[in-house]
DNA sequence: GTGACATATAAGTCTGACTTTTTGTTCCCG
DNA sequence: CGGGAACAAAAAGTCAGACTTATATGTCAC
């Protein structure tokens, strides 16, 4: 599942980087090159790759006669998507879960909208297939069914919004969406509701209404909000 | 004014990774890290940690027997603050602007209303703080000072709403207003209606009025991205 | 044509020596 | 006793060279 893994500096990159996005060292933590390579059993040379790659992502610091500081979360480059997934699959996932929620509340409207005025016809007809296996999905516990065209009907949003930025959250929402199918308890069938509100949106983008685009895919990820009781009273 | 620079692999990265992100490299080359080690005259081993990172930021992928691959414009970790930078000093600037500017217009209305709810009173004052700095630097052509202070309250705001994945972005925004003012042609003093708006915003958060900062702050991210002609028809 | 095998290639890894920067100490002088 | 300059040590940074490993590609037999 992991990206890396390739080679030896990843397996070591996968080792260390979840550590520290655990908060296993607290801030100011200082790790020693040479001492890392012994603990992997790694050359400098690896050792040192992975430390500029933890360096490039802003979870630790290197600097001369000092060695290697561990830096606080709020440096943390929380958009990439290695660390989202390190974080993801360590302790503090809840609130990354949050964290993650939020941001696709934000984002996910203002993209329907977007979408609605910018998908192409083959976009809008990927949106009402991947709408209409919801629907097909959406009973008898065919939990993982719903799951993957749920992903890919907000991989299609992101994508035809046509704006970048949107399009490379796809992959976060879908670990998000994942996340809450997988980990967290998930005994019923999906709401009724929220799955008419997909079929409603493929619909409005089909239809070129961006207003109700945006409006209804507000509807869903306010639900979404819900769910992990991040209220608006 | 880059983070990097510090060390020879710095440099050779804010060479590199400039001409990668601006597309000099067509998606799908090749490079050899033997040939860019002669390249920059540095030794393999600077160049593989060059590579690591280049990689880490997926804008290229390295492969035995095969070479350093340019990866499409797709691929790139486009959340990176370091590829930002290099994008926004590169040809695709406008392009890059643009995006920003619409990410924007998603988050921080949103960021607002947030902020509305768990700003600590600290956060009030310095909000308007900024706001009254500007209203001072909002006339006679003072736009470093207007710049300072905007870039700050937008700061605050993103801090105050409480979610790390905003208020990762307060550097972005803050790069994509120094843009603005900078490079794009500002004659003019700012908007006498923006001024107003941060004014308000200010007001509505030290009032707990989460529904009207969100909807004040969409004004003001209407005006930005009216500014580039994304208008909406 | 298809499959197995050989080969060349470029990344991956390891080692050891050397350089450079920075920090902390020491020591001398005011 | 205090402050500043010289010094020493520590850790990252850099380099060069040898070796390993995976893999794309070409070759040959069937």
């Amino acid at each position: 599942m992991s990206t890396t893994g390739r080679g030896l500096h990843g397996r070591v990159l996968d080792t260390l980087g979840p550590e520290i996005t655990a908060g296993e060292y607290p801030p100011g933590s200082v790790l020693r090159t040479d001492e890392l390579a012994q603990r992997f059993d790694v050359s400098r040379s690896v050792m040192r790759e992975v430390v500029r790659v933890l360096e490039s992502m802003h979870l630790v610091e290197s600097r001369r006669r000092v060695g290697v500081t561990v830096l606080p979360a709020c440096e943390w480059n929380v958009y990439d998507p290695q660390v989202i997934r390190w974080r993801l699959a360590g302790a503090d996932r809840p609130r990354q879960l949050r964290s993650l929620t939020v941001l696709r509340s934000a984002v996910e409207p203002v993209a329907a909208g977007l979408a609605a005025r910018n998908a192409t016809a083959e976009q809008c007809a990927e949106l009402t297939e991947c709408a209409l296996g919801m629907v097909a999905h959406s009973r008898g516990h065919q939990l993982e069914g719903y799951l993957f065209h749920d992903m890919a009907f907000h991989r299609v949003i992101l994508t035809a919004s046509g704006n970048e930025m949107f399009a490379r959250l796809g992959d976060v929402v879908a670990e998000v969406l994942a996340g809450r199918t997988h980990h967290d308890v998930m005994f019923e069938d999906p709401d009724p509701a929220a799955v008419t509100l997909h079929v409603q949106v493929a619909e409005a983008v089909r239809e070129r209404d961006a207003a109700r685009a945006e409006e209804l895919t507000r509807q869903i990820t306010v639900g979404a909000l819900q769910e992990l009781d991040i209220l608006a009273p």
